[in-house]
DNA sequence: GCATTCACTCTACACGTGTTGAGCGAGGTG
DNA sequence: CACCTCGCTCAACACGTGTAGAGTGAATGC
């Protein structure tokens, strides 16, 4: 709250946040080959700036993609849609560069699927027992699926559907029987 | 059947299809960022004659990332897992080098999309009526992310699951009441 | 058997990339 | 005010890319 003219240090840090966000913003737009030079000129700075702040494109991208929430004790199901976020209009800007990646990085790949087993995990306690890991494995791949076709396919009939709707829709797939 | 020598135009329309095979398993590897070198390479050819062959990157693109089938009159819900291969061991290299390319390409991602929304529709009309285009849209997007978590992600509880256990989960939410 | 075609390879070019090191000039310090 | 610090820009590099055009030698047709 303090609005002290800002330090040296703080200057520097603050282009090191534009510079992280400007790189969320281009992963998310064109993926893994989203250029330091063009995250530069979103951040209204030199190519080199950006190097010299995170050391290389490959440490960048790491840090842009890494996930936002490591949200600990929450009540599983319904949560999860929103997690995903099959129920959010714009998505987290990590978010999106680690979806618009993951399928033509390595590196992505492996954290989304982490990310995926974690909650799969979570989500198989509060389910019925039978055929539970597979099936919760299922639904987070499910939520996966429908949030790509929102947010990167757009598809028009979930373009305009209402969150709740389709969250009260998959959320009934978790007790689903087999 | 008949196994003549095979004359020059033959050869040359063979030498074609192992090009685009190539470039079909490379952009199914490492999306449309693959290569027309590594496409040479795997195809055993000159890179300058994949251009003689189809005349840009783009343009070989465009053919080795079309889907494969147009089937008509099929029955529909339970043969959609089978379509985009929630059942399946391995993908249609062109539908791998689709997918694979869906996040980062434009084109990838509209051939996906008017895919997706033609198999939506053939859905939409075997289902109970109440919020059947949405739930359709749902469905199918919900495949696609279970075929991203087997195929791309190696989900491990997807990995060793039997396809028809999969198909016949997937198969049940279809008339799932909202 | 010879001339021609033509499927294919070789060489080259222009360009965009990630990355580096030198240099500049405003901000801090005495 | 003079000096130094250091956040930042500039200029340059080596390299991989898509693509074009000339060249080559074996299959073809007379």
């Amino acid at each position: 709250m303090a609005d002290h003219t800002p330090t040296r240090a703080e200057r520097r840090e603050a282009t090191a946040r534009r510079i992280l966000e400007a790189a969320q913003h281009e992963f998310g737009a064109h993926g893994d080959g989203a250029t330091i030079r063009s995250i530069a000129r979103r951040a209204g700075v030199d190519p080199s700036l950006v190097l010299q702040h995170y050391g290389s494109k490959q440490a960048l991208f790491s840090l842009a993609v890494r996930p936002v929430s490591d949200l600990e004790g929450e009540d599983v199901p319904a949560h999860l849609a929103e997690v995903l976020d099959v129920r959010l209009r714009e998505l987290p800007a990590s978010t999106k560069a680690l979806m618009r990646s993951m399928l033509t990085s390595a590196e992505a790949a492996e954290a989304m699927s982490v990310y995926l087993r974690e909650r799969a995990a979570r989500l198989a306690e509060a389910m019925p027992d039978d055929h539970a890991e597979l099936r919760a494995a299922l639904v987070v791949s499910s939520i996966m699926g429908i949030t790509i076709a929102r947010h990167f396919l757009d598809l028009p009939a979930l373009e305009d559907a209402d969150g709740d709707d389709v969250a009260a829709l998959v959320d009934s797939w978790t007790s689903t029987a087999p």
